[in-house]
DNA sequence: CTGAAAGCGCTAACAG
DNA sequence: CTGTTAGCGCTTTCAG
């Protein structure tokens, strides 16, 4: 009695049943009527198939055919819920598409973002989805001019030659300035992340610009800040409530910082909105229920995943739908207690 | 001139250096010493090696090797910041060890969890740590007796024969109610996930064991919801609130329920912890800066991930090192604002 | 309608 | 010290 459980093959198949491996190959291909095999072959092959409870070996397929139907997914944080939700997304997408998802954490270490492309190349991947750590995207543009289709996300580089989907950053950052504006407020801190990455540029600029249409001088001590995450956040929230005169409001150029200015605000005793006030750009769904509410700019989280595995799709599957150069998503202002109306 | 970028492979470098491709894979695996090359050859390997920046294909290596050094991580949503953070310190401890992580998510469900647990097989994953879906887990156990090497976090299952990594949860939440009775609490609502999970099942058992010790009567419709989610939090919540006479407490078991239940406390305007009081299992980074700060047990998640990781590969390279049946990490309560003293 | 044979890129006997 | 050969499991000409 031929083995039921185990690592079954083609070539298992064809032994028990007494016909070629490429017949069975064939059949379970789908491709039954292409080589007009016979209705009873077929039927015994798929029978056995299942009797034995036959897996493809997806590696050696991989081999032959040169292709993995694995996309990588290369992020900064996990553990971050925009890169959560985003990486769910993504997953789902790609799944309904029948590739998997080879997972990759940099850690924003910008040094093993490098070891991880190469990683990525090293295991044949389809296609990379990344959100680069850093300002420079060389190593990101050398893997795709050595031919692998890419896409980033979120952040993207000035110049590059990579398709990309974002939010409407610099529009969103505009509106959140001037609403800010509106409500009398003319001293704005406002905390970056990483200052040479255009996604923190073109938010600045929004900042800026803002300003500019109100009549207010852009004073830049008060762009503080250098990193994406909550220390950033609460450090230079600290050193902006030391200014004299102190700032009025704080805008958060990302939700981590946010939530550790928040943090260092709420350990401070400093009241949201009476004393200073919060924004930050990209949302959380503990934001509406944090002791103030947190007026923010919400992205639309689960379109740039499914915009991204489309775009990286039709990249690799070379269809003729034009890929975009980018993508800049529409934002959804958000507004709740964290702003004080001096009017 | 032998081309620079592309695909490379040791025949190409073998062919560039008119040796063996034999030899070049021996050298390229630091085998040199093994087979008595000559340090010369080594030499004008590597240096070709590095011209053209060659990359192992890993594919082809699992294929020859059967082993891919890919770990499959299957969770019910990745979204969740609790698998995010776990995912994220798996990621890690993985890469440190050689492995690669192929994500997936279920969405908790059990059909796809199925699908995918086949997938994970037909990619030849040298193992899979997976956090399953719901009670059964006849698929896992399938799976394990294939020979599969498999370790589940979180959750776990009757009688299950795969190791597990999970916190100490009748302890944790034995405790967590016998703080709630100290405070005066008599009437608790519970709000579950999965009823027949055996993760659910102890959490239960302990906010039943310390009410006998307070010697309360149990009352079975104080226990609700059936579902790890915001949703079940939310509305298992504005079903307690209906009840006559209303719990003074709420123990949720889970922290999506929690923010649920807060979420559906903030909107009905009862007070925390005036009108209610509200304990998660599971903490939040937010937990602290919420309209009222949660009290909650935190997990170990990052020791959860690690020890998982450790764990799958004791059972892939079947060291000597006895792999425990399961480990039960220890918690953490941390006492905040959201429970009422009626002392 | 079916099969034999080659080969994806790699490693590992075995041979010298 | 180095090379030849076989083969991992699969698909795909090519041949019948």
């Amino acid at each position: 009695m031929p083995k039921l459980t185990g690592q079954n093959t083609l070539k298992i198949i064809a032994e028990n049943l007494g016909v070629s491996i490429t017949t069975v190959s064939r059949v379970l291909n789908g491709q039954s009527a292409k080589y007009r095999i016979s209705k009873q072959t077929e039927q015994i092959v798929r029978k056995e198939a299942t009797r034995i409870d036959y897996e493809p070996n997806l590696v050696a397929k991989s081999l032959r055919l040169q292709k993995t139907q694995t996309l990588g997914l290369l992020v900064t944080d996990i553990a971050n819920p925009f890169f959560g939700t985003l990486a769910r997304h993504i997953d789902l997408e790609s799944r309904k598409n029948g590739y998997s998802i080879l997972l990759c954490d940099s850690g924003s270490s910008t040094e093993i973002e490098i070891e991880l492309l190469r990683l990525l190349e090293s295991r044949n991947v389809d296609g990379v989805i990344a959100s680069p750590v850093g300002q420079r995207g060389d190593h990101f543009e050398q893997l795709k001019d050595k031919g692998m289709p890419m896409v980033v996300v979120d952040r993207y580089f000035k110049g590059m030659s990579i398709p990309f989907v974002t939010s409407d950053n610099y529009k969103a950052s505009f509106e959140a300035t001037k609403y800010l504006l509106s409500k009398g407020h003319r001293r704005i801190g406002c905390i970056q992340g990483l200052p040479e990455c255009l996604l923190n540029t073109d938010r600045v600029n929004g900042y800026k610009d803002a300003l500019t249409e109100y009549g207010v001088a852009f004073d830049d001590t008060l762009v503080v800040g250098n990193q994406y995450n909550r220390d950033t956040g609460y450090n230079e929230t600290k050193r902006l409530l030391g200014y004299n005169p102190r700032p009025t409001a704080i805008f958060s150029l990302g939700s981590s910082m946010a939530f550790g200015a928040f943090a260092a605000l709420m350990e401070e005793g400093v009241k949201v909105p009476e004393d200073i006030s919060i924004i930050s750009f990209d949302e959380q769904p503990y934001f509406p229920f944090l002791a103030t509410p947190l007026t923010a700019i919400a992205q639309q989280n689960s379109a740039m995943g499914e915009i991204a595995v489309k775009m990286i799709i039709n990249c690799i599957e070379g269809r003729n739908k034009p890929v975009g150069d980018g993508v800049f998503l529409e934002t959804k202002f958000n507004i709740r207690k964290s702003v004080r109306d001096f009017n």
